[in-house]
DNA sequence: TGCAATACATCATATTATGATGTATTATTG
DNA sequence: CAATAATACATCATAATATGATGTATTGCA
């Protein structure tokens, strides 16, 4: 059975994977790379995005670096190696999970005849 | 933005899904059938069918029929006219999904090189 | 006879994305 | 120049829902 956590949530997923293309990001540039690349499908909150890096740093999956940019902080995220661990089994698990949701909703049968 | 219940769930597209090709299943035969489907890696539980069928009920878009198999009751549930109207939506939009989850982790990048 | 499978159900809990709200800086535009 | 939008962080209450635990009862098989 695929993780309680999969199943709900493709958010940290999408932050690993991001970061391990990227080395290091911080939060408002996350939320505008992933609007980009979904064409504007997936909108992250801040609601969410900030919880969940600030729930990966303190995991040990991340480390923040704060850079302060004319008067205005930029928190810059990278992985650590234990998050960079986690990368791979995370994506595995995640295309195998659309390999299983083309299991059930294949076209074999159509939906509607 | 896809809507937090596509996010987080898939049961009552499954549910929708497996009716639209079935007429009428039972509780049981949907979590036999999900995990054959899915060579056993989707194992629905009980504690979310049940409450799932429910609301479903509950909604109108499915109707129940309880037939006696020798002394175990069992509920049939089938589609009504508008949970018929649910199904293609529903999968359009599970589809769509599957796509952008695509754009997010296609392979034109590699997560380690 | 006892265990696994069949078949329904409810409820407390855990998880987590969202919306609301807050603060503050910087850039743009009328 | 003033107002607005964009940038950039953050927290918190709420809502949604899958799970695990628990319960009842029947049926089939070893």
């Amino acid at each position: 059975m695929y993780s309680r956590e999969l199943l709900k949530g493709i958010l940290k997923p999408i932050i690993l994977k991001l970061l391990s293309e990227h080395d290091k990001m911080y939060g408002y540039e996350i939320v505008q790379h992933v609007k980009e690349k979904t064409e504007g499908k997936v909108l992250i909150k801040e609601g969410s995005l900030y919880p969940t890096l600030h729930s990966l740093t303190k995991e040990g999956y991340l480390t923040t670096e704060s850079v302060l940019v004319g008067n205005r902080t930029r928190k810059y995220y990278s992985l650590t190696k234990e998050g960079t661990g986690l990368v791979v089994p995370a994506l595995n698990e995640l295309i195998d999970f659309q390999a299983t949701l083309g299991l059930l909703f294949g076209k074999e049968k159509p939906a509607v005849s």
